[in-house]
DNA sequence: CGGAACGTTGACTGTCATCAATCTCTGTGG
DNA sequence: CCACAGAGATTGATGACAGTCAACGTTCCG
């Protein structure tokens, strides 16, 4: 059930709050981060340029800075309270080098991560905008959803600014692509960042990667159902 | 120098000639393939759509279906003559079991190639299509380029319409884009499908990532002084 | 209550996609 | 060797979508 629990004895656990950063050129050697809990976002923060989202993290996701980006302005940041598991990255390769399956499993989930980058890719290359953010509601639907009454609910972690830079949209254009989306009944919202899906199906139907989403993070969330 | 030659004995050489595609759901089990010379596309199809290319695999990059990004229309297509290894995945893991640091080397490149894959992202979300193209003329210099009497010289292995789907442009916007880089002077055309970079610290001024495409793929190709 | 940050909306601008016409290159056959 | 056909590349005209700037509303702080 959880794959990196033989990590524990040897790692620092770290609690960051909603906006904190997380250092990254640590000095000292390099570190493997393992997401526990919370939603981190990896950042490129280019000299007099728009911020880009690179990629959302969730639980079990795994960063290591030497593996990642070696680009200049990187930075990981909490998009909610998280707790991580900080390892130097000559501690995390010796426990790689004892135990034959948690290699595989390493090697697994960075290929799932690597596959979550490429289809943020083809998002990005050939989706509209709208598309675009009804595939990022699928995708929290299917990590955070919860199926109620209505349809399925759930709380949206990332700020307005937060969701335009991850899908390369401008913070206005976004807040219009919204207000059709909830004018059309796709969405409603209920509370500051509070999110009802009423029609699954419906949102579904709106983007071409859908099957997609389902596949790299249907199996993660508490609703496995909406899959099916 | 060559850090996957302990595949050798266990690989079956495949060859491919340009624009031929690689089978990718061999049916009886997955496969892991490893570029040794030549240049690849992992190209996204979806039904009614642009195709988008996902990412361009250079010599020692690594492409496994299962490892790889499981939406359904993805397929890998040879720009240039190429020469691959091919493994069954099941293979690949005993041979990682066995060699601790065959596995350490495994990890690096594919952070480097994720590493690219999220590069991409920042340049298909924040860079303009002059930047965009500038670019990616900068990332094939780097792999491809020889210095020569008036720059670096280089040729392009993709076709016109594989940059616009690598670049999310039109061919027609790209068609322009590039005759605007000729009239400026940044680039001249020798022939067909051949390129000279008279300057190279101007064509890098052209892009806010230079600094980061030096990183990813300054050490790979026969000019590594590009860099310097 | 006031202020600041964030979100929404409207008017305008710019970039890129689309469509269509023309041009260039390449290979083929007379 | 030249003419021709076809594919691919270029260029222009036009339109759609998203970015920018500005004004206004809302929420959440002190």
């Amino acid at each position: 059930m959880d794959p990196f629990a033989v990590l524990r004895p040897r790692a620092t656990p770290v609690r960051v709050r909603r906006n904190q950063q997380v250092a990254l050129a640590s000095g000292q050697g390099e570190t493997v981060y393992v997401v526990r809990s919370g939603i981190l976002l990896l950042q490129s923060l280019p000299p007099a340029r728009h911020r880009q989202l690179l990629s959302v993290l969730y639980p079990n996701d795994i960063f290591c800075a030497t593996y990642g980006p070696p680009f200049a302005a990187v930075a990981l940041g909490a998009a909610t309270a998280s707790e991580l598991w900080r390892l130097p990255e000559r501690t995390f390769e010796l426990l790689l080098g004892d135990d034959a399956g948690l290699g595989q499993q390493l090697n697994r989930q960075l290929a799932d991560q690597h596959a979550r980058s490429l289809l943020h890719i083809a998002m990005l290359g050939s989706l509209s905008g709208e598309e675009r953010l009804t595939s990022f509601l699928i995708e929290l639907a299917l990590r955070l959803g919860i199926p109620s009454a209505g349809g399925t609910t759930f709380d949206i972690p990332l700020s307005r600014n937060d969701i335009a830079d991850y899908l390369a949209l401008n913070p206005d254009t976004l807040s219009r692509i919204s207000s059709r989306l909830k004018a059309r009944g796709l969405v409603v919202q209920t509370g500051r960042g509070r999110i009802v899906v009423p029609n699954w199906e419906e949102l579904c139907a709106q983007t071409p990667i859908a099957d997609s989403l389902i596949a790299l993070h249907g199996e993660h969330g508490p609703n496995a159902n909406l899959g099916a």
